[in-house]
DNA sequence: ACGCTCGATTTGTATATACAAGTAGATTTT
DNA sequence: AAAATCTACTTGTATATACAAATCGAGCGT
């Protein structure tokens, strides 16, 4: 018997060179490797784990490349030393924030179908051209005056009854929030000057910068976006405790 | 002749892998190869460098994990569209960031000098009105052109050295954390158009928004400020790509 | 004791081969 | 015309093999 495994290497959907990286992260975050220990050698990973050498190394690889290890030829594999982590930023329900602040919510839906996805927003969401995707326009308002509009696109796999939703009575980021735990999120943020149906529903002329806020949300392999855009002046704050009073937080849809 | 090389793979000290790398990158900034356009197959850069199938693979792999190209089995390899560029926090310095995306780092020192601050500032501050307050406002450049201009006010109980600094061999950011661990932040961000002077430094016209991040930061009781005024265009991400599955908060870093 | 060499171990890279799986377009069938 | 099928091409993964290069310690000679 040439395989006597240490490890259960399953022949499931996941490719081996990532079970080998779980079962590192496993040992790693359960602390049985401690940052800075020399862990197993790629000769006793294939032992442990009965697939290639290239496949461990593999695993190997793409861990030190995402920081997790550190590897010296001739020496050894070793956990590397932690990351410092930084400040976080909560995500709250902009409907929340506003009633806080003793405002009046309320919303607008000015879209709420499926679409055919061009090819860049496809390509974005990882789906073929022309795929059905479902797209909300929302704009949402604070005693009247509109404070953000949020322009969704969603993958139907994620929410199939997104479209039929209201989204007077639930936020779609709570909605899309109650069906599934988000994978991961990217954020992008740039200053622009608006395109006119986004000016229109904003209520504000061509010469106002406008901040926007594109947010790519994975939940497993299917991708979500969202682009909000804030009103002029609006100030949008990053954690901290001592918000000032000149400057209102700005939440998330 | 076996190899028909369109490139050179020379036998240096550099791995193949790596000059496929360069070879790809290459062709990406030159334009040749637009973002959302497909790239050559991994058969047609065997047959270009000369290197085998797996090689040029890793090579393709890396620079997929590194966010500059998008894959899809059956289909093709891509440009990826435009990479998220310069992060938000400087917690690492702005030069690293602009030399590790190939850029040449350079930057300019306009004002390092003490100055009586103005009743909002010392507000702000928590000082009286016209204490003694060190500023700088200095310009980071990547390839000669103006990237973001941070403008910073400091208390000189938090670095009573500060004007004596050399920012050229290390950035405001870098030193004072340097001095003291950070108590706390907050971080306001903003779109407008910028003020005459900064979008003077900027190279922007009035017409153009610009993304402006204004810092507070608490190191016990004493405060300084920041504010950042990007470069119209630029985009910054919140949150790594490969952010581990942490749901409701964001990561900045 | 000191320095040296040598060999075992470990990581790093490169290749050929093989098969799986997804895509897109052409072709055939219905 | 529409649907189903086929096929060529593309990427994704896994393995065996080979050699290069760095490290570390054992053993040797002076």
């Amino acid at each position: 018997m040439k395989t006597r495994r240490a490890i259960n290497i399953s022949t499931d959907d996941i490719p081996r060179y990532q079970q080998v990286k779980d079962y590192i992260i496993d040992r790693i975050n359960s602390g049985a490797w401690q940052p800075g220990m020399k862990i197993d050698s790629e000769a006793e990973l294939v032992a442990a784990t009965g697939v290639s050498r290239m496949t461990v190394n593999r695993a190997l690889r793409e861990l030190t490349a995402e920081g997790r290890l550190t590897r010296m030829q001739g020496s050894g594999t070793f956990v590397a030393e932690q990351k410092p982590q930084s400040a976080l930023l909560e995500i709250h329900s902009i409907a929340q924030e506003i009633r806080e602040r003793g405002g009046k919510y309320s919303c607008e839906i000015h879209s709420l179908q499926e679409e055919k996805a061009r090819p860049d927003l496809a390509r974005a969401m990882s789906l073929a051209p022309y795929s059905t995707v479902y797209h909300s326009v929302i704009v949402h308002k604070d005693n009247g005056v509109p404070i953000q509009l949020s322009s969704r696109f969603i993958n139907p796999k994620i929410a199939p009854d997104y479209l039929k939703q209201d989204f007077t009575t639930i936020t779609p980021n709570e909605y899309l929030l109650s069906l599934a735990p988000i994978t991961s999120v990217e954020h992008v943020i740039e200053a622009l000057i608006a395109e006119p149906w986004v000016r229109d529903l904003l209520e504000i002329n061509s010469a106002e910068p406008c901040l926007a806020l594109h947010r790519k949300t994975w939940v497993g392999e299917v991708i979500a976006t969202c682009s909000t855009f804030y009103y002029p002046g609006s100030r949008y704050t990053l954690g901290g405790r001592f918000t000032p009073p000149s400057a209102g937080s700005i939440g998330i849809s």
